[in-house]
DNA sequence: GGCTAACGTTAGCCGCTACTGACGCTTGGG
DNA sequence: CCCAAGCGTCAGTAGCGGCTAACGTTAGCC
C-alpha cells in the first residue's frame, strides 16, 4: 500500500545489468565511487550516473568521505518489490515474511542475521 | 545453450507498468486476450506485444480455446527474482540458506570482498 | 466456399535511455 | 593562493523499446 510509484522506479533501476552488479558490489560492504567504477569496462560518467539513479530510487545510500564518496546497497528500498512478488506468488512465503517484519521492526541496516524460528 | 540470467529478462518485463498491470490481472484468474486488451486504453496490438513479452520470460502460460487464447500468471517465472531478492535483502530465508551452507563448509561463494583494514 | 471473430505479426515512427567527452565543483595539501 | 584528486553534471549521440496502422492467420458458422 504506499505508493506504486515507488515499486515502478525500483523495477525500472533494477533492469538494468549494471545497476544490478553494483548493488551485489556493495551488498555486504561499502565501496567508493573509484572502485564501483573500476569493477567496469565503460567510463566513469556512465558508472555516476547509474549511481544517481539508484540512489534516486532509495536502493543506495551515501555517505562522504573527504573527496570520496562511499556507496552502500539499502535493502530496505526492495521492501515495495517484496510486497509486489508476494501479492502475485500467493504462498506460504507471505508468512514467513510477516515473521520477518515482526521481527526487525523497523530497524535500519543492520547485517546481523536472525533466525526466524 | 540456455541463458545465464533469466533473471534479467524477467526484469525488464516487469519495467514496464502495463506488464505488471496484465500479471496482476491474471494472477488468479485466467482472461481472454480480447478481455485484457478492453483493461487497457492503449491498442490492442500493443497488448498484445506486452503478451508475447511476457510469455517469452515465462510469466505467463497460454492456452488456446477456440479463436481466443486464454492467458494466466506463471508464478513460477518469479522464482529466479525472489532468489535474487533474498540475496540482497539478508533475510530469514536467507539466512538459512547460509547456515546450510556454513555447515557444508563455505563451498562456492565468490562474493567474498577482501576488507581493506 | 464465403464471411466474420479473435488474435498475432510486420513496418515504421518517435521518445526514452545508456553511453561518451568536456566541464564544474569540492576537498585537502603545498 | 595554486594545484591535484575524486566525483558529479551538462550537452550530444546511437540504439533500444513501446506505440499505431495495415496485413496475415486460424477457428467457427452459414
Amino acid at each position: 500500500m504506499g505508493k506504486p510509484d515507488a515499486t515502478d522506479g525500483v523495477l525500472r533501476a533494477l533492469a538494468e545489468p549494471r545497476r544490478r552488479t553494483i548493488l551485489r558490489l556493495v551488498a555486504h560492504t561499502e565501496m567508493s565511487a573509484g572502485e564501483i567504477a573500476a569493477a567496469f569496462e565503460i567510463s566513469r560518467t556512465a558508472v555516476s550516473q547509474h549511481l544517481t539513479v539508484l540512489k534516486s530510487v532509495g536502493l543506495l545510500t551515501e555517505r562522504r568521505e573527504g573527496t570520496r564518496r562511499i556507496y552502500r546497497a539499502r535493502s530496505q528500498g526492495l521492501a515495495g518489490l517484496r510486497e509486489f512478488l508476494d501479492e502475485m506468488w500467493g504462498d506460504a512465503l507471505d508468512t514467513a515474511r510477516q515473521l520477518v517484519e515482526a521481527e526487525r521492526g523497523l530497524s535500519d541496516t543492520d547485517e546481523r542475521v536472525r533466525r526466524a524460528g
